[in-house]
Order: C-alpha cells, then structure tokens, then sequence
DNA sequence: AGTCAATGGACTGGGAATAGACCAATAAAC
DNA sequence: GTTTATTGGTCTATTCCCAGTCCATTGACT
C-alpha cells in the first residue's frame, strides 16, 4: 500500500542497454513523425555525441533498424542516414500482450498521459508563442486533417507532440513523446474509424484554437475532452478481446 | 525552432553512469522523505536487483552517502543500512549555480511540475481511494504541518509525493518525484518563512480536504494555486541574487 | 578530370559494470 | 552457550561499452 512510493523510487535505474534504448529513441522519431520519410537523421557522429552513446552502438541500432525496414545508410558526402518512404505496417499486437499491458500499465500511462497533455495544452495557452510556433502549430494540425489513413497515427502523434513543444519545456515534451510510445503499440490494436478521425480532427481543431486564442482553460478544457475519448475507446476496445 | 522536439526526443540515452544514478535514486527516498531517519534501507541484495545494478555498485553508491553523512550501515542478520537520524544540512547553493539553473531549466521543471501536480491532484481526487490510501494521505498532511522548520522540505515533499502516490498511477509518482528533485536544490536556496509555511500548510489543506471529498475541479484549482505561489516565490527569489 | 570534405564502415585497447561465489559478523531463537 | 539464518564485506572472471583511429566511398565544386 504505502509501498507505493517505494516502487516507484527503487524502479531500475536502467531499462534495457544502450543498444535497446538507442533503438527505442530512434523508433520514437520515425513514429512519432519528428522525423519523416525522406527525412535525413543526423551524421553518426553528431547523434551518437546527442545521444551521449559510442557510435558503435549507435551503429548497432541504426543496423537493426535498418533490417527492420525502418531507415537505410549511403555512405560518402552528402550521404546519411535515412527514413524510408515505406515505414513498415505497426504489426497487430496480440490478444495476449494487450491482456498484459491492460492488466500491468495501460491506466498508469493513461492517468500520466492525461496529466502531461492537459497540462500542456493549458501551459501552450498561458504562452506568447512565436510566430515560428504558431506555424508549427498550425502545419501539424493541417497535416493532420489531411492525412492518408495509414499516416494518421504518426502525424496524430506529431500534432500532440508540437502542443508539448510550444510549452518551450522540452522535459515536458520528452515525458509526453515517452508515454504516447507506450501507448501506440496499445492505439495500433484498435481499428482507425473514419468517424472517429473526423471527431479527433474536430477536437484537434478546438484545442489549437484555444492554443493560438490563448485561452489555457478552453485548451485544457478541449484536451481534457479529447484524451478522454480516446482513453474510452481504448479501454472498452481492450476489454473485449 | 521546430529542433525543440529533434532536441527532446535525441537527448542523452544516459545521463551519468550507474553509480551516479544510484547515488540519486537513494537521494531521492531520503530527501523525499520516503525513508526517515532510523528507517533501514532494503537489504543489498534486493536493493541491487529492484534498482538492476550490481550490488558492487550499489555498494559504492551507499559508501558514497556514508561518507556523506546520510546512512550508516551495520552488519550482521538484522543488520543493515540505515537512515541516519540527524541529516547532513542542505548546503546553500551557490547564486552561480542559481544563475545558471535559472537560464537552463527553472522554467522548464517548473512547467513540468505544475503540468504533473495539477494532474495528480485531479487524477487523486477522480479515484475511489482505499482507506489506506485515504490514511496515508491525512497522515502525511499531519506531519507536515506539525513539521519542525528544518524537517519542514522534506515532509512537505512526502505530502506532494503522497499526492501522486494516491493517483495509482506509478509513472506519474516517479515523474513527481524526479522533478521535485531538480527543484529541490533551488527550494533550499529560498530562506523558510514561517509566514509562507503556513499559507502552504493552508493550501495543503485545502488540497487534501478537496481530493477526499472527491472534488477533482476543487483539487486541481487549489493545488494550482498552490504551486503558482511558489513558483513566483521562486522566479522573484531567483531574480535578485 | 581532379580535389576535397564529409559520410558510413571497420578495428583495437582500455575501463566500467556485472554476475557469482565466498567470507565475516551479528543477534534472535533455541 | 550453541545454532543458524541473514546481512554487510570482499574478490574474480567476464561481458559490455566506449574513445580513438584509420579506411572506403561519395558527389559537389573547381
């Protein structure tokens, strides 16, 4: 009970090696649409010295992304690392894993998830943003509205991603991009509706607004309402496997 | 401008090594005060596999806090290494370190705490909380009001804890706590009024009264203003070094 | 056609962290 | 007093990761 605390402050230090989490970092970017196909990732050198790993394991993790069907390396000037066009299809998570994940940590992410992204949206509302972030802003939102079926997941992630970032907090952004990863394995279980996009493209909008009409409560107000939407989809999607 | 998110998502995959970290994390029970004084630490063994180190490293990490004056260890069965009751002084940080802190950070950590706590004490009061729960909670808020003056940050950091704690959700919890740690450093350069202590022991109520009475709205309202208070507190304090 | 700077690719030696076994001390239980 | 289980203390072989170096390739620029 009281041993809750404990849990939390005695959780490993390290989840996984450098290999694994410098794979997951680079899978964060390509889902999450921070870096698009097409899109050049930054030289071995320059990310390996960011993400404060050698450059063998970045190495590593770019082959095994690589084999994965994620990115592809050209070698000499002018030459890099980069997504491919065709991202391969999330595979379908099974009934089992999802069973897992809603016992162990899908209300943990979902409350953390909740707390982040409303917080994020008031904060971005309490702002004065630059005309740069109201670009942003507004770029993610369009790309949105307009996507093709099988990118809506990614640049949904994007637009919930720029809300975080136009706090100018990038801890806020980082914990927001971590807890939407443990959530997607979860979001690519359930089945993209048409309506259900063109209500989330409606929210989309309502959110921005209050952003870019600094109204931190009606910002709040409309995220509060379309995280909820999605936490109840999510919850009764996984409750009949 | 849009390389907020670029910086975000490829930042360090480790911030210092396993030593460091572990040095930290038992810190963090300590000043957090999720382990008081005379309270014994989780034996070596099962410390080193619940924070997944190696016990030589852990090792080192607790001979650094002997060192230092926050644990003593003794051996033997029922042996052990314990939490010293008299605590090493917080030494006042320096106005460089503040300065820097300040252009880096502040803002940053506090975005993301107000993002968190607020969402916490929401997420608290929306819950159907245990008894236990509902125990812990007025007993932490006890002891801090009727904290001495140097014990006063460190139980107040247990009640805010506890607030997370009651949202069961252990990824906010251990969010709450990591954030809290990078203010607390700052927290200790601010001189104690008693004046501000019982304002905050008002608002504390109010928080606590408004998260078991179920009142989400109340909640989030009270611990807003709350942490609003010190967060000015903090920017004016900081603005004049 | 030649030059050159920047990139991915490959190798090596050294240092840090780990797993596992073993030793030494302690105090409750008998 | 003796026993015994548990704890901190110590050591070693191994594995993992890193910093640094050099090579191979490429394509824009001259």
């Amino acid at each position: 009970m009281v041993a809750q605390a404990d849990d939390a402050l005695f959780r490993p230090v390290r989840t996984g090696n450098p290999f694994e989490e410098t794979v997951e970092r680079l899978l964060q970017a390509i889902k999450l649409g921070v870096v698009v196909p097409g899109d050049r990732l930054p030289s071995e050198r320059d990310l390996a010295a960011r993400l404060n790993v050698s450059r063998v394991t970045l190495r590593e993790a770019i082959h095994a992304l690589t084999e994965a069907g994620y990115v592809e390396s050209r070698r000499g000037r002018y030459g890099g690392t980069f997504v491919n066009e065709q991202l391969p299809a999330p595979r379908r998570t099974s009934a089992k894993r999802l069973a897992r994940e809603l016992g162990n940590g899908l209300d943990d992410a979902l409350v953390l998830r909740s707390a982040l992204e409303t917080g994020a949206a008031e904060a971005a509302a309490s702002r004065v943003l630059s005309a740069g972030e109201r670009e942003h802003l507004q770029r993610c939102l369009a790309d949105t509205s307009a996507a093709k079926l099988s990118d809506y997941r990614r640049l949904d992630s994007r637009l919930h991603l720029a809300i975080a970032e136009v706090t100018g907090s990038p801890s806020l952004t980082s914990a927001t991009a971590d807890v939407r990863m443990r959530l997607n394995e979860l979001l690519d279980a359930i089945p993209l509706l048409e309506r259900n996009i063109q209500h989330s493209n409606e929210q989309h909008e309502e959110i921005v607004d209050a952003i870019l009409a600094s109204d931190p409560e009606a910002a709040r107000r409309a995220m509060q309402e379309h995280l909820s939407g999605t936490a109840a989809l999510l919850r009764a999607f996984l409750s009949f496997p």
